[in-house]
DNA sequence: GTCTATATGCTGATAGAC
DNA sequence: GTCTATCAGCATATAGAC
């Protein structure tokens, strides 16, 4: 399974091998459709166990709003670990983030399994946060225009690939100064042009 | 030529076949390697021929600003551009925005053509109108925040398949409402908290 | 120039020895 | 359960007929 994971975070599922997978995981050929019956079998075992806790930190931040300060400090946090996730280069975030990069580019048929136990709850968390500092009857789509810009900025720094970290992220040296201004730069503009309005949530 | 471009475009280099691009373009396998020498060279030409001039009228945006009127309007008319191009789903650009994706998520060999002869052109032009708002000596790093900011946001509706484009984006028939919501959404962020500052640019 | 036939190599999956 | 050997299929590239 580890070996399988990290293959699939950087090859992608089609150029993934599995000829390569068993020999990192120093087993025969026959090993994976011995036990998980197919290559794609296998990549939905791992998406399944990587993606099905994975946002329950995000999911349960708009929980924590009581009143107006509370209410920023979670915008804040849910940016801030956002961002954390997405930038970090260990494992085991490394492998998750590749993973969902690779489904967002070319996604197979594991993609909806990651969207309705990861993506979804995630995205909507975020717009949970939003509706709060929207009026009751807002439009839909200002919420969605809020979400999209958020979720944009933040998917930005998931580069991975040399060349592209090098135009668009700052020198390692200076990456963590970088990460805290960018979760300011992201969640102070929801801040301060949006409002919380308490107890709007539950209307219909 | 247009064949391999729509093969490139929609499978990337790797799935991408000598015997599809042969097949749609009428002719037999053998022809690519005739004309081109290997399916490599014929990517290249792609990329050329595609990004060669494609990035000029966002790159000129920078030159007609001389006021702060002007600035505004630059600002302004780079972030929607930018944004029509994206979300164009008709030949050419949804070809380019194709083979710019896949290099952004898978890079090739050909990618430092790419970016020498489209990104980074672009990304400079971007960089001088948000210096243009900034005091004589800004931080790099705040401008490099900024660019990326407005990169990740006008990215994010590049999204082009169906389930992602489903949940990040509106139905086709608020498309066009929504296109202008969003450029006035990032563009009026930079106009009101950034302000032009005349003749600090040449500043070495 | 244009084509068919083929060379060589890698893929996922499997049959059958132990 | 674990392994080697092999199958059928598709990839790029090319040799050689016309």
């Amino acid at each position: 399974m580890h070996a399988a994971l990290c293959e699939f975070a950087v090859m992608g599922f089609d150029a993934a091998t599995v000829r390569s997978i068993c020999e990192a995981a120093g087993v025969n050929v026959a090993a994976v459709n011995y036990y998980f019956n197919s290559k794609e079998n296998l990549y939905h075992e791992v998406i399944r166990a990587q993606f099905e806790d994975f946002g329950v930190q995000l999911i349960r931040i708009p929980d924590k709003v009581h009143d107006e300060a509370s209410w920023r400090a979670a915008v804040h946090e849910w940016v801030l670990h956002s961002l954390q996730i997405v930038v970090d280069d260990n494992p085991p975030h490394v492998w998750v983030n590749r993973l969902f990069m690779n489904e967002r580019h070319h996604p197979s048929s594991q993609l909806p399994l990651l969207l309705d136990s990861f993506f979804k709850p995630v995205d909507e968390s975020l717009r949970r946060l939003i509706r709060m500092g929207m009026p009751a009857g807002a439009d839909e789509m200002d919420v969605q225009i809020w979400a999209t810009s958020v979720h944009g900025q933040v998917s930005m720094l998931g580069q991975r690939s040399g060349p592209w970290k090098k135009i668009l992220l700052p020198p390692d040296a200076e990456r963590g100064r970088w990460l805290l201004k960018m979760a300011e730069h992201i969640s102070s503009r929801i801040i301060s042009e949006l409002k919380y309005r308490p107890a709007t949530e539950k209307t219909p």
